[in-house]
DNA sequence: TATTATTATGAGTAATAACTCATGTTTGTC
DNA sequence: GACAAACATGAGTTATTACTCATAATAATA
């Protein structure tokens, strides 16, 4: 468990069966992850909710952690593309600071409705391999910075230190998308929920004009 | 793994030498969860680092979930021992609203700082009973409603439902400080980040006044 | 001291799961 | 059609681990 094994696979997809054959994997992954969590989402599960052999499995993944990063990989992406233009849109004609935290809480919160459980297991239960903890730690520092250089464009921003306040902020709405996602609460609608977050945000970075 | 099972003691503890086995049991297992995690803290290591018997284990804890509960209890109540006396105190005499946060979010980073790796498993890692779920959720509604009482009882307080900002203010301490603790970001030093995070929830709770 | 209740022991069991490999099948190429 | 490369198979191996139980040691009690 503690060994420095491959993540590489064994073997790349040639022809387009076998492709179909990875792509089924994942996606049953996803699924068996979703339902028995990390440790009883076991390999041979996996192998037969894809409809494919055990041993298909092992010539695509060198072991069961692998299947799990390709998995943490996909999401990242799927992060990415949404972030991506959001960042470029900002910095190109930066929008009013409700706006802008508006739309990137609403985005997050989209993107993690989809499969919470997945994404406690992904996120929280499983183990996660040095190699994408400093993946994440380079995009959170990335969007960091871009926050903290619109942050600098607004006139309406009044904060003694721009870089630690968009540090704070994305921490914040990981922490409170996750946790609205992940453990829900019967309580409170997670739109009205939601909603607050941005007020608090905006309040947080904006202070009224004195007259 | 999906049947109900008790997580009662076999057998409760009559003499002081049974209690100290059964004392240095729950200690041991937070030392092996906290060093190989909660699947690789296996109940045999828990009973080799106790200098215990695998047997004795079995004797005091019908399963390995058990002791995992036993762990999770014994930090609910810590929490409570720290929890209790200042929700009192804001009761009775509700400090500044600045005041109030500084210390809530600074006894909690204390708490929460000392076993930092035992908590990513006990709170994210393990599988959490559905009896211990229920009765965080309770802590959680007192405490929320607590806050909301001393928010109604402040007047500088401007938010439009101190119920709902209650909420969101126990949410995003209880996030940002696990995220804090459990996922140590080597930028940004946790004292400046606390800080920062009062004057966050300060600036959400109240706003200057317009003259 | 004799008897009983409590506590401790640890080799052994049964189940599970990650992973292998020898063999068979399909596809592409000439 | 013949050959080779790519792909697929799944019974079996090996290792691990939660948990049991028959037995022994210690403490309380009469």
């Amino acid at each position: 468990m503690s060994g420095v094994r491959s993540l590489q696979p064994r073997r790349t997809p040639v022809q387009d069966r076998s492709a179909a054959t990875v792509e089924a994997i994942v996606e049953a992954a996803a699924q068996v992850f979703e339902r028995h969590g990390y440790a009883a989402g076991t390999t041979n599960r996996i192998a037969e909710r894809a409809g494919v052999s055990i041993g298909s499995l092992y010539q695509y993944f060198p072991n069961k952690d692998a299947i799990l990063v390709a998995l943490i990989e996909r999401h990242i992406e799927e992060v990415e593309s949404v972030l991506a233009p959001l960042i470029a849109e900002f910095a190109e004609r930066p929008p009013p600071v409700g706006e802008a935290l508006q739309r990137i809480v609403h985005a997050l919160l989209e993107l993690h409705r989809k499969r919470p459980a997945l994404h406690r297991v992904l996120f929280e239960e499983a183990p996660r391999p040095p190699r994408l903890r400093a993946r994440l730690q380079r995009i959170f520092d990335l969007v960091s910075a871009a926050l903290a250089g619109y942050l600098e464009s607004r006139p309406e921003v009044a904060v003694a230190d721009t870089r630690l306040a968009a540090e704070l902020i994305v921490q914040s709405i990981e922490a409170i998308t996750h946790g609205l996602v992940i453990h829900p609460r019967a309580q409170v609608a997670p739109e009205a929920y939601a909603g607050e977050a941005v007020t608090m945000l905006e309040r947080y970075l904006t202070r009224p004009d004195a007259r």
